[in-house]
DNA sequence: TGGGTTTATATGGGCGTCAATGGGTATATG
DNA sequence: CATATACCCATTGACGCCCATATAAACCCA
């Protein structure tokens, strides 16, 4: 399963290191899984991630837009010239850079998102509210695109 | 039959160890018995399982929304960081995690419930009176789609 | 059909392995 | 030289794997 699945509850210690799960290192392929990359989300105050393998994917996402729009540069210039490429030890920890924890909020813990593709990390109080937050608009107001969802094939 | 049908009452053990039914065991595909998915039932205080290859599908729905949407974090947060995989021991145990046995308020025993293509999992005495509220339900409130079922075609 | 035997399922428990976490020390980088 | 990072080792608890047993269902044979 080639998935980011779950949300897992990990502490960061003295040196910043903090636990990649390690079902989503599973979820990196196996070719490479000594490295992830990190970037500030766009929508909410938490740091993205994936493997790096997955650049290629945003590059065209991001191609799709029309290219003489601000959104263009908005999106070019916030991902692009902000992403960070980390190593991940022997035991599976890798290191938050000091400007992402600062945008997330991340002190002493930290929440792992499977988001699919890719993985969020929050301050653990936030990921909470936001988790709930999209559970009700999911229940409330988009009764049309869930049942994209939850329809039989 | 590939469907999940019937109504089982298995106990928790010490280690949090439940039985899946074998029953059940024999709807999921041949191809991958060793693991389920998990989840928060949108409608009920329950637990809902499946197969994997329902993930998968999912993932394929989700990945056609324009990425950079509202619409694509509020699912790929509820649904990816929402869902638990776990695995499914030799004598066809697995483990509800902790949060979710919390939300279905399951204790030492459950209610394993077929719904045709998934299933629900209940404190018992919950699951019985939920049973009984669905049956009246459907016999007080729907004889039209009663109706529907019955006729001869 | 009855009685005995096998098989499968649910359940219990021991134990090794792995994941998460903590810390010491070497190495690098400026 | 000072700080940060990589590597190595240790600890703890959770989980996976293996084996054991009891009850129930299936089977077999006379």
């Amino acid at each position: 399963m080639d998935l980011f699945i779950s949300k897992y509850f990990n502490k960061i210690d003295k040196k910043g290191r903090v636990s990649l799960p390690s079902n989503f290192r599973n979820a990196l392929p196996k070719a490479n899984r000594n490295e992830i990359i990190l970037y500030k989300s766009i929508k909410s105050p938490s740091i993205e991630g994936c493997g790096v393998g997955r650049l290629k994917e945003i590059a065209k996402r991001i191609n799709n837009l029309d290219f003489f729009s601000e959104d263009y540069d908005d999106f070019a210039t916030s991902i692009f010239s902000e992403i960070v490429t980390t190593n991940i030890d022997k035991e599976g920890r890798f290191l938050i850079p000091e400007d992402l924890k600062l945008y997330a909020g991340i002190k002493t813990e930290a929440a792992f998102l499977g988001q699919g593709h890719f993985f969020q990390i929050w301050e653990p109080k936030k990921s909470l509210k936001n988790t709930e937050v999209s559970r009700r608009r999911l229940l409330e107001e988009k009764k049309s695109l869930r049942m994209m969802l939850t329809q039989q094939k």
